[in-house]
DNA sequence: CAAGGGGCGATAAACCGTTATCATTACGGT
DNA sequence: ACCGTAATGATAACGGTTTATCGCCCCTTG
């Protein structure tokens, strides 16, 4: 059975509170801040349950390993800041993106990544 | 001073071949289909003189290791199939994108991915 | 509140892509 | 063709991330 532990709530309230994709370092980092004695191993674990889940989901950006956020997010892209490395939701998108394909490609998804500098960083 | 070996015009003839962005395993595969000794080391190597050079650029896209391909070629981005996992190239690209980021955001590149079946394999 | 067992956390170990080592090969200038 | 030397290739070593181990802790149920 499924346990209602300090570690998982902390996971949990540092992703509600970031609004953005995190690395493991980062979840880490800040769960520390809500319970200090935090490991890695339980964060590897609680977001591999969260995924599957279905309460977190992977998202796969260039540079450096895995980043996850919230699933229940709507359509959205995203930006990485080349000074800081921290991931930002954009909540634009272009249209018509699926008709870019070369004929013959079935495009089921896409991803847009803005590259630059974030708003602190800038 | 810059030797021009069988190994390195190999790896060269397997880019010029391809025209999509290839990851090492790639490069290695195509290689020893020419120069049938061809080894990992080699291929580091020369890719990454390569890129030195400016003959290849580096391209980071999500899932599994780096790709790289031609240097030379103009503004365009990428199809990954989730079948094969081979990438393609796309040659059309939205317009506006860096309007796109939230205000204070300074965006200096982009990357556009395409995911679903290639055309061999849908 | 007591007890059972799932979860934690420190550590070791597996894993994977990349780089270093070094004896051997072969390119290129003479 | 010869020779010096850069390049090759099999392998070992490396570094970073992810997973397994296992004794202890603490969440849950009765």
């Amino acid at each position: 059975m499924q346990r209602d532990t300090r570690q998982r709530r902390a996971i949990r309230r540092v992703f509600t509170m970031a609004g953005r994709p995190l690395t493991l370092d980062e979840i880490l980092e800040y769960g520390q801040r809500i319970v200090p004695s935090l490991g890695v191993a339980t964060v590897y674990r609680n977001v591999k349950t969260l995924v599957r889940e279905g309460w977190l989901s992977r998202v796969k950006l260039p540079g450096g390993g895995l980043r996850y956020e919230l699933a229940d997010r709507p359509h959205h892209h995203h930006f990485l800041c080349n000074s800081c490395d921290q991931a930002f939701d954009v909540h634009r998108c272009p249209d018509e993106v699926e008709t870019l394909a070369p004929d013959g490609f079935q495009v089921d998804s896409h991803e847009l990544i803005l590259f630059g500098r974030c708003a602190a960083c800038a």
